[in-house]
RNA sequence: GCCCGGGUGGCGGAAUGGCAGACGCGAUGGACUCAAAAUCCAUUGUCCGAAAGGGCGUGCGGGUUCGAGUCCCGCCCCGGGCACCA
């Protein structure tokens, strides 16, 4: 489309203007009051999508109206630069993952400095920097010194094809291996892990402050999930050590210890380690077929077969009883693997009654139920599910058949229960979680190698601080052998004990690049620290972030491990004291789709934002992110798309026009004493101040730009005319001035233009109260809660005036009819209901 | 299955319990033009009506209220998250 202005030229001059003139860099000992504005440091797949315009949008709004508002605001900018993707490159093409990734961290920058989003490029981070690396593995040498770092055994996919562990990402749908097509199974290996659960609690409880989308918050109570209940044990019939061999005992979790009256069978999990102690020969191969099939699974077979609406609940009898000590009674131990071996005791005491789980495989394998709370009547004829007869009862009730619980409602026998096994010994009070130990080792070689090595004689040995970085080396094959190339790198992986000298090998495991990302935002604050990886005191300074703003697909990893790791800084001494939380505010933008499903470039369903800056240009973009809808709300990129944002480089187009107009364009004005249309405009500018400022407070940018050009479609038949050149004059500097953080070529374009200064140097401007105040207000009349009339009122006008003048009202006597007003309801200034 | 969101014109969306549909897109008509583009002006929820005007309208059914898109109860549909966590 043609436009008014020369866009590409513009934009490219004010986007080297900020580069050259430093506008948006910051020091910590900046006099004005800090604010720290960060979107999520985003992996560089190339040029910015249009995911990134509405993210980088945002943000530089934020950035440049708090820096008019006062305020020293940190923007930086960082490469979330390991991964996957540049190591599947280096196997296609040959060529070296960093090789890739800086030229992608190119491609990406160019696009966002494209956007006229501002940073602070002096501060700029890149995970794979040696620096930055090292940093990593000082983190992770000082959390394994504080016992947050922890090495140990555990299952991983296994591709018995490729010989490697896979990540979940590489395991398909099928539970085959992407590459070779093998069935991945469960292997154990010796992984890193992080101590997250020691924090669990802390994790939980601090969410209640943070200014979150509760959406967010609640996704992470969900994932932390913290139980209450009880472990106890269960003893092996004939195994009470009365016969002179060691007492054999089962310790399971409930979070209803209540029911414990309904036991009717016990389950232990496939991985248990006691299942061969309790399978008696004559189970046995049952019991083996099924820890073969179990381990032989993929968890998405073990969750379609068996799982919650599969099709029925694989297990196998061991042969074995426990007793239930609430009764005394024996009853079977069963290996199901609908229990997990990884959740609270990997056993269970089985209450069919009040569990639907137990309920399935109870019907499944013809086991008995006792309920132990009484449920509504009718509920065993056509209570159940779907309206048929019976199942588990997971609702509140009187408690029956639990002999001295009888009576009591739920909570209150959970309470008793549980002090009555405490009181006998045999159990107590147990809080379990959801949440796993962080595992952090990953079988790759573009990450951060993790910092140790294997001594035959010092087992696990940190590298020591002044050896850091542990780099990884660079003459390494990249061959689809989906083995990493560090592990069979006899340069890298021999090496010698840093405690004896003698020879050891490396770990060549790297992390998880979910690690980079969980402190990047306090490296920001110092990033060119040698010697730590920040200095506490200048990240207390700017922390926590005042505004986060990304994607809600990190909703619960990213943004649980970086509070995780802010919360272990802390404590290791790394990080500032007195710092719990990263992130004090969150904002969660939309996501954009097409045809119905996210646009991604896995999708191959991407609009290049590049079509658009040579096109239309940046501001006409940017305000189209603004316009289209809510920040938090999903935009649909239909064909209409394309229209709508030409309609916003309309509105630039007008925008410019009135705020440059050509020699000779722009009519003569008067500028004499002000008339009541000259007033008018006056109030509509200060009305616009007003609204903007509120708009931008509640994050309602849609009604921010409405406002904005509903001001020109007022100011243009305004301007045609006979006008004040003052009101003229102050009505397009406060046009551009609200407009500076939503379209900042234009406006500092305009404005130099103008004034020979920076717009975004200039103060955010204040509506003047006197102004923004109605002089008259629009009163509706109703008749019975329908409009019959409007009068132009006072705004201070009083109950009984305001009721007499719609009495008065020639249409409110016609609706009337000659009846006789029952009620009144006078709400001055906006409406009287006549009601009759 | 459970937990969140959300259903308003042809479309994106506005609306502290008080004029439903701001603003924009699209569409229609007009001005300008040899013509087109651009620009400008007007109309645009729906039905009845020549008009003035009136009826009906925020997924469905109830309720509270002088008054409900907004609050309450019960449904339906769409989107997202979690999903054997005892």
């Amino acid at each position: 489309m043609a436009r008014a202005y020369d866009v590409t030229g513009i934009e490219k001059k004010w986007q080297q203007r900020w580069a050259d003139e430093g506008t948006y860099e910051v020091e910590a000992d900046d006099p004005r009051p800090p604010w720290y504005v960060l979107t999520m440091y985003p992996y560089p797949s190339g040029p910015a999508h249009m995911g990134h315009v509405r993210n980088y949008t945002f943000g530089d709004l934020l950035v440049r109206h708090r820096t008019m508002l006062g305020h020293a605001v940190l923007s930086p900018f960082g490469f979330d630069s390991f991964g996957l993707p540049a190591e599947n490159a280096a196997i296609k093409t040959g060529t070296h993952p960093r090789v890739f990734t800086d030229a992608r961290i190119a491609e990406l920058k160019e696009s966002i400095v494209s956007l006229g989003a501002v940073y602070d490029w002096r501060r700029e981070i890149r995970s794979h920097d040696p620096e930055y690396i090292r940093a990593n593995q000082v983190i992770f040498l000082r959390l394994l010194a504080h016992d947050l770092a922890y090495r140990a055994n555990a299952p991983v996919n296994w591709c018995p094809g490729c010989q490697t562990v896979l990540a979940n990402e590489q395991v398909l749908a099928d539970g085959t291996c992407e590459r070779s097509g093998d069935p991945v199974v469960k292997r154990d290996l010796e992984q890193w892990f992080f101590r997250i659960t020691r924090y669990a609690d802390e994790l939980l409880a601090d969410l209640e402050a943070l200014d979150w989308p509760e959406r967010v918050k609640t996704m992470q109570r969900n994932w932390i999930g913290r139980s209450e209940g009880a472990e106890y044990d269960l003893t092996v019939a004939g195994r009470d050590g009365s016969d002179g061999r060691p007492p054999l005992v089962l310790r399971v979790f409930t979070t209803r210890p209540d029911t414990s009256f309904g036991m009717t069978y016990a389950v232990v999990a496939p991985e248990h380690p006691m299942v061969d102690d309790l399978t008696t020969p004559e189970h046995r191969a049952a019991v083996d077929e099924l820890r073969a099939r179990a381990a032989a699974s993929s968890d998405i077979e073990r969750m379609s077969e068996s799982g919650a609406g599969g099709l029925g609940k694989r297990g196998a009898f061991t042969g074995s009883s426990v007793v239930n000590p609430f009764t005394g009674l024996p009853v079977p131990v069963y290996v199901a693997d609908y229990v997990l071996m990884g959740y609270g005791t990997g056993a269970i005491m089985a209450v069919p009654a009040e569990d639907t789980r137990d309920w399935e495989f109870a019907q499944a394998h013809g086991l008995p139920f006792v309920r132990t709370v009484r449920p509504p009547d009718g509920w065993d004829e056509h209570g159940g599910p779907e309206g048929g007869p019976g199942g588990a009862y997971t609702g509140p009730g009187e408690k029956i058949n639990s002999a001295w619980l009888d009576g009591l409602d739920i909570p209150t026998a959970k309470e008793r229960a549980t002090e009555w096994l405490e009181s006998e010994g045999i159990g107590e009070r147990k809080v379990n979680y959801r949440l796993r130990d962080w595992l952090v080792s990953r079988q790759r070689f573009w990450g951060c190698p993790i910092p140790v090595v294997y001594c035959a004689d010092h087992g696990i040995v940190p590298v020591p601080e002044d050896q850091l970085p542990v780099l990884a080396p660079d003459d390494v094959a990249f061959l689809p052998t989906g083995e990493s190339p560090l592990a069979t790198h006899e340069g890298f992986r021999t090496t010698t004990c840093p405690v004896c000298g003698g020879p050891a090998t490396r770990e060549t495991d790297t992390m998880d690049t979910f690690v980079d990302s969980s402190w990047y935002f306090l490296r920001f604050t110092d990033p060119h620290n040698k010697t730590e990886p920040f200095d506490p005191a200048t990240a207390l300074h700017w922390m926590p972030v005042d505004q986060y703003i990304g994607g809600i697909e990190h909703a619960i990893l990213h943004l649980l491990y970086a509070r995780f790791y802010t919360k272990a800084l802390a404590d290791v001494g790394l990080g500032p004291a007195g710092l719990r939380e990263p992130f004090a505010r969150l904002f969660t933008q939309g996501m954009i789709r097409m045809d119905g499903t996210k646009m991604s470039k896995s999708k191959g369903n991407l609009v290049a934002p590049s079509t658009y800056l040579s096109t239309v240009g940046a501001d006409a973009l940017r305000l189209f992110h603004l316009f289209v809808g809510p920040p938090a709300d999903d935009v649909d990129w239909t064909a209409q798309t394309d229209s709508v944002i030409e309609g916003c480089g309309r509105y630039l187009d007008r925008v410019w026009r009135f705020a440059v107009p050509e020699d000779g364009a722009a009519p003569p004005r008067h500028d004499g004493t002000l008339t009541p249309e000259d007033l008018a405009v006056r109030k509509a500018t200060h009305r616009l101040i007003d609204r903007v400022t509120r708009d931008y407070e509640r994050w309602s940018y849609n009604t921010a730009v409405a406002a904005c050009m509903e001001f020109v479609n007022l100011l243009q038949p305004y301007a045609r005319g006979d006008a004040h050149a003052a009101v003229v004059d102050e009505a397009v500097d406060s046009l551009l001035l609200v407009l500076a953080p939503m379209t900042p070529h234009l406006a500092a374009e305009a404005w130099e233009r103008r004034h020979g200064d920076h717009v975004h140097l200039h103060a955010w401007p204040v509506a003047d109260p006197a102004l923004v105040a109605e002089d008259t207000v629009t009163m509706v009349i109703q008749v019975n809660g329908k409009v019959r009339d409007r009068l132009d009122v006072d705004p201070a006008i009083g109950e009984d005036a305001a009721a007499a003048a719609a009495l008065a009202s020639p249409a409110v006597v016609a609706a009337l009819a000659g009846a006789e007003p029952r009620r009144v309801v006078s709400r001055p200034p906006r409406l009287v209901n006549v009601v009759v």
